[in-house]
DNA sequence: AAAGGATTAGGGCATTTGCCTTATTGGGAT
DNA sequence: ATCCCAATAAGGCAAATGCCCTAATCCTTT
């Protein structure tokens, strides 16, 4: 079973160089290039192929956005993009945009013919640098640790109850509802939401719900 | 320079086969083998390797565990996690641990040593199949775009001003601190929030900043 | 046994909020 | 030119909230 691959590059050196490369292989085949994201769509209507290679920075439509009109359209062709550059707002829109694996140009041969082979397996081939920063946006956006009573009795440290309390309110339950939901007095549950402020260093519900979905202590 | 290599496995097979493949390369020098996390981190104390090859499931101390400690203590040195499982969560840990790559047991001798080489370049080398999960990790936790006035005209969607309001409001300021920060009437303020609340389908400050926060729509 | 914290419950009061109404101004679209 | 909507501003009222107070019961730790 041969891969039917689409090139989509505007830089008519690397096409000859990829070109070259994915020649050597006989069970690929290249069935088109295009220079740029407008023609990418039209081509990959035409030729359909398995896996399209997709240049990041191009004039016209650029890869990013070609690459989300074909995740739109044809949820099963794989999208690798390539680049020269590594930033990391670029690499987390690829990704967004529905990209399957991520590789430098400077990728040696038999990387990228392992990366198309492993896209259609279902894979999503990184190189290592790009994989870095892929983890390290994953690492930002983590939810953080919440801060309890087992730690080092920081003040900073709301008990069982309070969790609970502040997840409802988060809700957007008020007093009086979340003690309906809790099978308390809303009088305990603006008792315990006191507490929370004072732990928290807040004054607010907004303050303490916007505080704790911030670092992700729980979720919606 | 040669890489200074530890092994940290309870499967005795396996120790032997990745003690075969690693004897292959003349650069690659194994420098101890652990049983358990517990093991590793004082073996690890004793011979400082530049990468260390972690299994996920061990008794006494597992892999995750022992990877945090590590990076606690020895930021330099670079964990690459082995599984012969695939589970999202574990995964996900592991990365929060702060694991610098993540194979599969079974990959190929070469892409092992590959691994190695590209850990202590900065890289973080993954099995496609790992990485395929690591995307999705990033994408459910990725900002939902914010519904502007150009999409449709759905009346979900905020105008520019009512999304500055709806910031400061989120940073937990009330009627009158957002109308000083903006030069504007508290009156004002009110009445913006009440077309957000509407538009939003929302009866509370709470609500409002929570979907806010909760879609990602900005940040704080 | 004593101390301290968690959980429960209540009173009181000033402020804020949610929701209703009205009204003017300016800019962009038809 | 006309119309619509965004942005501005204001009044009023009931409800909710933030913050102060006290206090009983139950647990865990010292």
């Amino acid at each position: 079973m041969k891969l039917a691959i689409g090139l989509v590059e505007d830089n008519a050196r690397l096409v000859d160089s990829i070109t070259a490369v994915l020649g050597c292989f006989d069970h690929l085949d290249l069935k088109f290039v295009a220079r740029n994201g407008e023609e990418a769509l039209v081509k990959t209507e035409v030729y359909r192929p398995d896996v399209v290679l997709m240049d990041i920075e191009m004039p016209v439509m650029d890869g990013v956005t070609a690459t989300r009109e074909l995740r739109e359209r044809y949820p099963e062709i794989k999208v690798i993009m390539l680049t020269v550059f590594d930033q990391e707002d670029r690499i987390f829109e690829a990704i967004l945009a529905g990209a399957n694996g991520y590789l430098l140009k400077d990728e040696r041969p038999q990387k990228l013919v392992e990366a198309l082979e492993e896209a259609v397996e279902g894979g999503a081939p990184m190189s290592p640098v790009i994989a870095a920063k892929a983890l390290k946006l994953l690492r930002v956006n983590a939810p953080q640790p919440a801060p309890t009573a087992s730690k080092a009795d920081n003040p900073y440290a709301l008990t069982r109850r309070e969790w609970e309390i502040l997840e409802w309110t988060a809700k957007g339950f008020n007093y009086h509802q979340v003690g309906t939901q809790l099978f308390i007095s809303p009088k305990t549950v603006r008792k315990h939401i006191e507490n929370i402020y004072r732990k928290l260093e807040v004054h607010s519900k907004v303050e303490a719900v916007a505080l704790a979905l911030k670092n992700r202590w729980f979720d919606l």
